[in-house]
DNA sequence: AGAATTAAGTTAACAAGTTAATTACTAATA
DNA sequence: TATTAGTAATTAACTTGTTAACTTAATTCT
């Protein structure tokens, strides 16, 4: 509805008219603005929506058992991997180094996890679960593994393998 | 390829053996923990590694003109749609309220958004692009589509359509 | 060995995500 | 009409993402 074309400097088109005030100025027409990439067709975007609509799912079962999403990656990884460094665990969950330091601090408060410094390289510390951080994984595992089944049962065990297939060739594709 | 059977901690592994001096406690053996869905196989993670590495190429590109990916997204949406109110502008741009609460204010302050309240609502207000604000919409899409155009050769425009297609099959399929 | 360089983590500053509470207005109902 | 319920947007408090600067320890080089 609203125009908010005014005039176009840079194309070819018509001139000022000579009743507007104004000079010439670098405008853009309502038009050329709607050209632009819609956003249905945006990558991130797209990602972007179907990692908010699953993680939708988990995340009731994460604030029941009092963690945030990240909290969550980092204990996963950790029980997965066992013990290793900050910044293995800063690549495996896709955190950034600075908020891993605090997403630790918090874990380590709450007793879910251990560092000890390792003697080869006094800077780093070596990252492990607690028996309490063991056990708070498997459980909330549990109730994670329901949602998978949503899932799959919605989309389809097979869809869901190729969709993960396309994600590793595009990452993997893509420069960098 | 991979099995993934939930470890379960509370049933039937063996019970403690005599000579542990610990009463019987919610532990896990480091066998159960790696039995636990692997993050290769966590659909969330996989999601977000997509889109953090599709994101890499085009942060250069929005840095460049002073914009954080939020603030684009923002600006795209109401260069695509016109004028609208800020309930639909969130929803369009995948932000939440508070954020875009804040967001507004910045893009408001740099002169590239405008806000009008509306007569029918006046809790309401529509907002639009100034012409600053089109304008550089039109500068930074320029250098996405080159990004783009990457994309597209790097992985294909026919896995790229899959792809597309397979994510919105997905946040269709499932629940709320 | 001593100086310069590199690496691992932390800290700082600001933008954004999330949840909950608030404000200001509109719509619905008695 | 007055009361109540609902809606749009903002604010508040806390956690995380991002970039850059900084600290400390290891490595390299002369």
């Amino acid at each position: 509805m609203t125009s908010f074309a005014i005039a176009r400097a840079t194309s070819g088109g018509k001139t000022v008219s000579p009743s507007s005030p104004n000079p010439v100025k670098d405008t853009v027409s309502a038009e050329e603005l709607k050209r632009l990439r819609a956003f249905s067709r945006s990558l991130p975007m797209a990602l972007l929506k179907a990692r908010e609509d699953v993680m939708a799912g988990f995340r009731p079962n994460l604030r029941a058992h009092e963690l945030t999403e990240q909290q969550w990656r980092a204990l996963k990884a950790l029980a997965q991997t066992g013990e290793m460094r900050a910044g293995q665990l800063a690549r495996a969950s896709l955190i950034s180094m600075p908020s891993l330091t605090r997403i630790l601090r918090a874990l380590e408060e709450r007793g879910l996890i251990l560092r000890r410094p390792e003697q080869r390289d006094q800077r780093a510390a070596l990252l492990s679960l607690t028996e309490a951080g063991q056990a708070l994984v498997v459980a909330v595992s549990q109730g994670a593994e329901e949602r998978y089944d949503q899932i799959i049962a919605a989309f389809g065990r097979d869809r869901l393998e190729h969709l993960h297939h396309l994600l590793e060739a595009l990452s993997e594709s893509l420069p960098r």
